[in-house]
DNA sequence: CGTCAGCTAAATCCATTTGATGGATGAAGT
DNA sequence: ACTTCATCCATCAAATGGATTTAGCTGACG
């Protein structure tokens, strides 16, 4: 049942709305933000005020006349906050600091070879966090709280990670809670692809305003999306599955027992099983895999690094899974009527360009893109730690945008 | 860019949220609504109150004692308003007059024999539903407008519909502000899809509360989104197109070029087709198929029912459209992480059973819907009529749900 | 060439309005 | 006597419109 508001509410989301005003244009004067926002000058007045006091926004000098008083401009303080993420994944747990900008002011790297036990990794992590902020000299008092990018599918009720596609021990791990006790810092928790589609949304400014949908390839493919500058999470706290997204059936079986999910054709794994299979020992020795099961990372860094260099072998197995994303992806983007499509994830370093390509032909290809708007493919504005920034944001988000929660408050 | 509120809103959506309460319980005492929306018992009493004034509630009895006073119990007043809804076919227009309960009063059927001028159409629908509402006892004043739902892509800005499939000369006609002039209502327009989901959600309580994923089934295959109660419109108000979703490619191509488009693979005229060529003649004949291009309608009527008899031929047909929009169906309720699938739409008349087995399998072969939450596939609780009981709830919609608002106001 | 009145735009002050709230009170039962 | 529902009343929080202050611009006049 939807759920009514009250007075305080409404304050707090003129904050929320003012705070995200100021974020994505950079540096405003009051009256714009009036115009912007649809809110009074007034109202806008002691919201700022507000602000000042909280010590979010600054103001930071003075527009050129236009004939009478000079507006005085706002921006974010970038140290009126901070808060830590973590990108959980099979391979490694990557640490950052965020602050109120977006600015990564520390991070750290921790290997994790051989997933292991979880509660030793959150140990391991929860001490790295801890001596991060001591290095990073944060003013503990505006840390705001920690959030966790993990894959997989989220049980949003209990803070746990179901069943984790590689990432064996890891099912039913109440993670939420875990770090929660660890760190002593209020936790916030989702999939990597939703966190890394509210890192954009927090950092991205102007170009990530509205409505996009994030495709995100780590170990397996999955989406976030926002919509109206509001993040989809869905009945369960699992919206952007990707994975069973219906393409061009091949001879890839998904968990699921369908021939024609997504996942299985476009992970790393299955591009470099792909280039074995369809270009020979001779291709996979030019371009130096071993093509042990085991060294996935590592071919898959050969493979991409020989897709750049123009490899005809490397560059068709990777557009051939860019084809299929394409697919997908076109399906989604008319499904959600979004005019921006960003692409990001760790495995997708060096073959942008291919995926941008080809997801970009399949995307302006559906009626309603060619006749009233073309749909815009862009790569992360983040980079390479989407899924750690994205963690981070989800706290910042959690707190300063409107209509979102922690899933834990302070414990004890 | 997010706008911000102020009181006069909240109070209007607390109303909105309030008789929504009302609307999906069916009927509820104050203190209830309080639980429900999270009000106070003062607020909800408040609301109320100004409910009763606008006669859209009514008091309808009393709750047994619980001990202390009996509760005064709540219903919607199905008197309270009512609106037009248009359903623009390329076959014909059926107009109906609904009451605030969902209830239709009045209706007819204007066979569009060759689609024909637009502005030809619009005068007989308009001259029709001035007749439909005189004949009704309509209470002008309780009238809040008249609602289109139109095939294919619309240009909202202009209130326009965009080269509607097999609608040739209605490309670009600006059918929003031609029936405002035409009747002197207000007019919403929305896709059929879009407006057979809001029909859903506004009449079907608490059964379509929540999100779900409509599919619906006309001369195209459309979808419509509900998220949160909320109806999802997309940047340009074409959310939910739901034909350019990837299936199995077969030898269908799609007018935006793909062979692998689920809309050419489920029209009526392209299962009539696939009858004629996988089962002959003969399974043609058994049926009464004429197989020529303009029987299309009789031919499908024919191919439903010998479907609904169980005829080998024609069930075999159906049942691989079928599987395609399961596929599509597996795809955007994952997406979406939407825990229901509404099936309806004129075309489904009678095949419902089979499309439901199969999209219900496809849908809950997913992890998420394994482990976390299993999908429910249903039948629309409206039924035939779905098109112009959805577009007139747009209307009803507009006016009494939170943040919408309707294309063109009273003209003059 | 200076300067001061008149103008404009930004930001704030103040009184008012709208809407929700908590506690007390009345109403209708068991 | 006790419950539960519903409402009354005084209060509080937040936005609003209009007036006011602050700050800078412009141009005419000495």
């Amino acid at each position: 049942m939807l759920s009514g508001t009250n007075l305080p509410r409404v304050g707090g989301y003129n904050q929320a709305v003012v705070l995200d005003a100021i974020r994505t244009t950079g540096q405003v004067s009051r009256v714009e933000l009036a115009a912007l926002t649809g809110l009074t000058n007034q109202t806008v007045s002691n919201v700022v005020r507000k602000l000042l006091d909280a010590g979010l926004v600054a103001e930071s000098g003075q527009a050129p006349s236009s004939g009478g008083k000079r507006r005085t401009l706002l921006t974010l303080r970038a140290d009126g906050a901070c808060a830590v993420g973590v990108h959980l994944d099979p391979e490694a747990a990557v640490i950052v600091v965020v602050d109120l900008a977006g600015e990564v002011i520390g991070s750290r790297r921790l290997r994790l070879t051989d997933p292991g036990d979880p509660a030793d990794v959150v140990d391991r992590v929860a001490r790295t966090t801890g001596r991060l902020l001591d290095r990073s000299a944060v003013d503990r008092t505006r840390l705001l709280g920690l959030g966790i990018a993990a894959p997989g599918p989220l049980d949003g009720s209990t803070g746990a990670v179901v069943a984790p596609p590689n990432f064996p021990g890891w099912g039913r791990v109440p993670l939420a809670d875990m770090f929660a006790d660890a760190t002593g810092l209020p936790v916030a928790l989702d999939n990597d692809a939703t966190a890394a589609a509210i890192g954009e949304r927090w950092i991205g400014g102007a170009d990530r305003a509205g409505s996009f949908l994030f495709i995100y390839l780590g170990t397996g493919v999955g989406a976030g999306i926002v919509l109206n500058n509001t993040v989809l999470h869905g009945d369960s706290g699992n919206a952007g599955e990707f994975g069973h997204m219906a393409v061009e059936p091949g001879d890839r079986v998904c968990h699921c027992g369908a021939m024609d999910c997504l996942g299985p054709y476009v992970s790393p794994a299955a591009i470099i099983d792909d280039l074995l299979r369809l270009h020979g020992r001779t291709a996979a020795d030019r371009i130096g895999l071993t093509g042990t099961p085991d060294s996935v990372h590592h071919d898959w860094k050969a493979l991409r690094r020989a897709a750049r260099a123009d490899d005809p072998a490397a560059c068709d197995v990777v557009r051939r899974a860019a084809r299929r994303i394409g697919e997908a992806a076109r399906g989604a983007a008319s499904l959600l009527d979004v005019s921006r499509v960003v692409l990001g994830g760790e495995a997708l370093r060096g073959i942008e360009p291919i995926i941008r390509e080809e997801v970009e032909a399949a995307v302006n290809r559906t009626s309603v893109a060619r006749t009233i708007r073309a749909v815009a493919v862009e790569q992360s504005v983040i980079g390479e730690t989407v899924g750690a920034v994205g963690a981070a944001s989800l706290v910042l988000h959690g707190n300063y945008a409107p209509g979102w929660r922690m899933l834990t408050d302070v414990p004890g």
